[in-house]
DNA sequence: TCATAATCGAGACGGTACGTCGCGTCTTGTG
DNA sequence: CACAAGACGCGACGTACCGTCTCGATTATGA
């Protein structure tokens, strides 16, 4: 069983798979999706699916990706941190409400449990993106001083995303636009400079 | 069919069927993890799991909340709040590094995932207890002035857990004690009073 | 894996499959034969077919075999050999000429030349038994005088029918009833008493 | 889709096939025998395959007639028709007992059952000539006054090698040397004149 | 002589059946 | 009755071949 070569692939049943899939995921929801079902809706063999994914949670990432990467992922930089950011966890949290968006997002991340190579796929193909995004707000915001120029970017961004991820896993509490905007406020009086210990070890560290 | 009797049920059983479960857990991991794989380990019957548990996900929860609830829930006060939240991330550090306690939790988190009751099972019986010792150390550091009033406790609580859950969950860097003490001085920098306009909001707000 | 307990197998699903399997074979014949379809009309799942058959010809013997038992398998002895034996060979040639029969046969006949141990079962179970019941007749002439005591009745037995497959196979020339009678007279004179050296030197040796 | 056109046809391609499809068969025999396994082998395209044959059963016949239709097919006339054919019915055991030829016969055999059009090919090229070499041998015999004028020579040929193929395909007997006389005895006793009503009555009818 | 049209190797494709696996239910004794 | 054991209906799985198709690369003329 040699490796297929992916320039003799066939493009069209490529996007008709992932267009399938996003229909069923729509329909059916994640648990009730199977492979077969997806090549039929796709008018594709299983084994074209099984040649070029892994299985299932494959497809599905992939399908996400495709949708996500066409939305274009930068942030806007109005000049005020705490707005840019207020409008990023709001809409995540919109996404987390979209029931289906929710379940597949939840299923995935099952699958992120039980398959380390998915996991990492996950991370790097659907989530760096959006937390890159993130990422390269906030370093904006450090060269205009609204952030501490000793701040661990990749630990502040954890900072964002991290309580509305446990929220969601957990259902510990409702996940509305106040609470992003809460949430927003406590992570940027973190970030913030000037304002006691933690920062001046920072930056003295950093001098 | 009428409701079985609770009164008859075999106890040899049923601690057979919890302990195969941990077992093959510790052996296979959940993905492998099947009804009959467990029957068989425990010498018993596929019924007698049906007929006490709802189905896998229930059997693997109450095998898991049979170890990790004995553990004692309060923190320590030694007066110094930065010091005890630095015990408990880094606690929490190490079990994350420990193959058994991780694979558990991920376990928990697939259970967490799959079932909507079953996730507040977990959430209330496993999760609250360490959740309410630290939000109970937060309101005594509020009230000794460490924190400021205005601060909701519970988005606090995630303020700590949630990052390192998503840094665990994405693989996103290594979990260190390092990483638990700067996490740490990121959280309290944002709790801490006298820092700043969300500061002086909730406080406005909250007089 | 361990083997099935044929004392725990259900009566009910071994007749169904049957039944559907011979109804299926009149319908759609051996090649277009699935298991899958087997298990659908039976209303049986696949694997009960599996555990207790080999795949579809050990399934399709056993159906064959089943009819053919009940149908009783000796001979009737008029006293005239020659015209008992017209008799079956007449009916195994009105068996070739029914094209449902004839192509279950060819199709079982391939698997034959495939697998050993499935032609190990149609000889014994499906065909040993016509072939016995017309040994026994031979003996019962061979008694009465009307076949030479030296005449192997094995090789008899396959003077008579070796032919007859021999043409259907190879389909040389027409089945028909002038056939069938033509053989018989054929198959007579070589087993008749008094006719050469064939029976002097048997009789010789049988001394 | 214009027909192929023969002249372009490249033998080289052709030679290789039918060289593969032999190999495979010998090692692998004919149920694990695939066309993109005869292609693979043969260093060529299944479209090549399909392009010139109609499928494998075709392909098989071609493989086989190749080798076998070589031999050369006319029977020793020594005078003794008995000896003569004992030569040939030996000769036709020892095929059977050198499995590469066995396992040609095997899957000729099938080819046969599979496909009519096939079959007639089948009997017609590689068959009719043997059995038309021993109905040339019997006519002379029948010329010579060792068989009966009456006989149906082609019936006699069936009644010669029908047995010896039933046996065979139901390994009912082991196929020796002596078994072969054995039945040359008997098939001469059949066709030897003056022995008896069937005799009587055909040459009543043939004069 | 060289375009040009076919065959060629390779293998991806849509499709069908395969034989296996696990689910949750049902059946059959045993204690 | 609960229980151990495991057969059952069901349905998805991932694989194997089928016969068709698409794709350059390679012939082999006939314009």
């Amino acid at each position: 069983m040699p490796a297929p070569d992916p320039a003799r692939r066939n493009e069209r049943s490529r996007r008709a798979i992932l267009d399938a899939t996003r229909a069923l995921l729509a329909e059916t929801g994640y648990a009730d999706l199977t492979v077969g079902a997806i090549a039929a809706r796709a008018g594709a063999g299983k084994q074209t699916i099984y040649r070029w994914w892994g299985g299932k949670s494959a497809v599905v990432l992939d399908a996400l990706v495709d949708t996500v990467a066409a939305e274009g992922m930068t942030l806007p930089d109005s000049g005020d941190l705490r707005a840019d950011l207020r409008l990023v966890l709001r809409a995540t949290v919109a996404e987390f409400a979209d029931p289906v968006l929710s379940a597949t997002t939840r299923a995935l991340t099952i699958e992120t449990l039980i398959d380390d190579e998915l996991a990492v796929q996950v991370r790097d193909r659907l989530l760096r993106p959006q937390l890159d995004a993130v990422k390269d707000r906030l370093r904006a915001g450090q060269r205009a001083g609204d952030v501490r120029t000793g701040v661990d970017l990749d630990q502040a961004v954890e900072l964002i995303f991290g309580p509305l991820y446990h929220r969601w896993l957990l259902r510990t509490g409702p996940l509305t636009e106040e609470y992003a905007d809460g949430l927003v406020d406590l992570v940027m009086t973190a970030l913030r400079r000037g304002n006691g210990r933690a920062a001046d070890d920072d930056e003295r560290r950093g001098s």
